[in-house]
DNA sequence: ATGCAGCTTATTGTATACAAATAGCATTCG
DNA sequence: CGAATGCTATTTGTATACAATAAGCTGCAT
């Protein structure tokens, strides 16, 4: 991907996800282009990408308007990912190599680390939980898989605060990390998907929960 | 989509799927624009969604090839289809109304129809087949699983011959589709979703055998 | 002969102009 | 007063021209 191309692209995709484009609202190309700096061309060539992603929906003709997730798509997009990254597991207990699991050790020791100071530092233990998460997709050595995934891993932060998840359920996905490791170490693929899909569950009711109390708070003030 | 897009778009496709653009070679727009009687424009937007569908890869430099399945690729891509087909299944079993269970028994009578003659009508097989694996989707009613299913559900007829699977084959699907419809029936999603593997890991050995077969032939071909 | 440098050509990326289509609005007719 | 129809403005689709980039080739030097 070309410059210009990926400029627009990735402004968009984080213009999305941190919800500056509101979820629903109408999303016109040029209006994007100048605010990318760039022509329609590549702006399009992103929103065709985007609406691939489901990012990006489009009425019966033509025009393009920002997702807007029910709580029943989150759920869906949920376990279509707890299904693939417990499969994604499985294969990469057969296949994670010595070198691989090593780095998995680390980013979960440094995610870890991230969370017991008395100033946790949310940012970095999400940055380390999905390098552990990537390395896994990695060893799990399946490009088509690796692409499904992208379309279900990120989902736009409708949520009002960074810290989605509250402490508890941080050290919860530390330890179900643990539990990763040996299972990978034992190259038990059945423990390490069962292990993952509950990994990736609690993740659902944790951001579940985050969103109808931010909803509920939207609606009040839209009430006010 | 609009006219030049899609026609550009099912043009290219079907021009990958019969293999009249052969594995591994390189693509170039201003060639297929000519081909498809469009401009460029819409040739582009049609390469950047197949090659999303993973039918064309780019080299590290913007040029485009059509991929090139490997046995590896192929089971890789039916070992996701096949899970997600289950998937399918399962949800489909807990929501399917009665009128589309009426319209399953259609296309499974049809499709019995299509090889129980003297002269088998293998295409008028595979609509049905297709309609029916629609239907199931349909039933599924997850709008991410259509899409993802989408991505694995048409391989390249790499393959000399249009029956793909011998009338054996046809025939132990038909009588899948038939305990998918009990399972259906009585809402078993655990069995719908068992049936389901099978039925899918059947088509892939059956799809495996003529494509080795096929690629045999061709290297003798080669070599003469 | 071999490998590297610079040039030439092929191919893709980007911008822009224009065509087509759609939505919103106003006006008119029932 | 409401619904339907035609007009206008907005937005997207398509084509084309031009810019940038990468591949291939030629010739020179080692």
């Amino acid at each position: 991907m070309s410059r210009a191309s990926e400029r627009a692209y990735n402004n968009i995709r984080s213009m999305i996800l941190s919800g500056e484009l509101q979820p629903g609202s109408q999303i016109r190309e040029e209006a994007l282009a100048e605010l990318c700096g760039v022509s329609r061309t590549p702006v399009r060539d992103s929103l065709r990408r985007l609406e691939a992603e489901m990012f990006i929906r489009r009425k019966d003709s033509q025009r393009s308007f920002v997702a807007d997730w029910s709580l029943d798509d989150l759920e869906d997009a949920f376990q279509l990912r707890a299904m693939l990254e417990a499969h994604a597991a499985k294969r990469a207990a057969s296949r994670i190599t010595r070198e691989q699991l090593g780095w998995l050790r680390f980013h979960n020791a440094q995610l870890k680390q991230a969370i017991d100071m008395p100033n946790p530092d949310v940012p970095k233990f999400l940055d380390h939980n999905r390098q552990f998460h990537a390395i896994i997709l990695a060893a799990a050595a399946s490009e088509r898989l690796a692409s499904m995934l992208g379309q279900v891993t990120e989902q736009p932060v409708v949520l009002r605060t960074a810290r989605q998840y509250d402490l508890e359920n941080l050290r919860r996905s530390h330890h179900d990390h643990d539990e990763l490791l040996i299972a990978f170490d034992k190259r038990d693929g059945e423990w390490a998907a069962a292990v993952m899909t509950g990994h990736i569950r609690r993740a659902f009711h944790a951001y579940a929960e985050a969103h109808s109390t931010d909803t509920e708070i939207r609606k009040s003030n839209l009430a006010a």
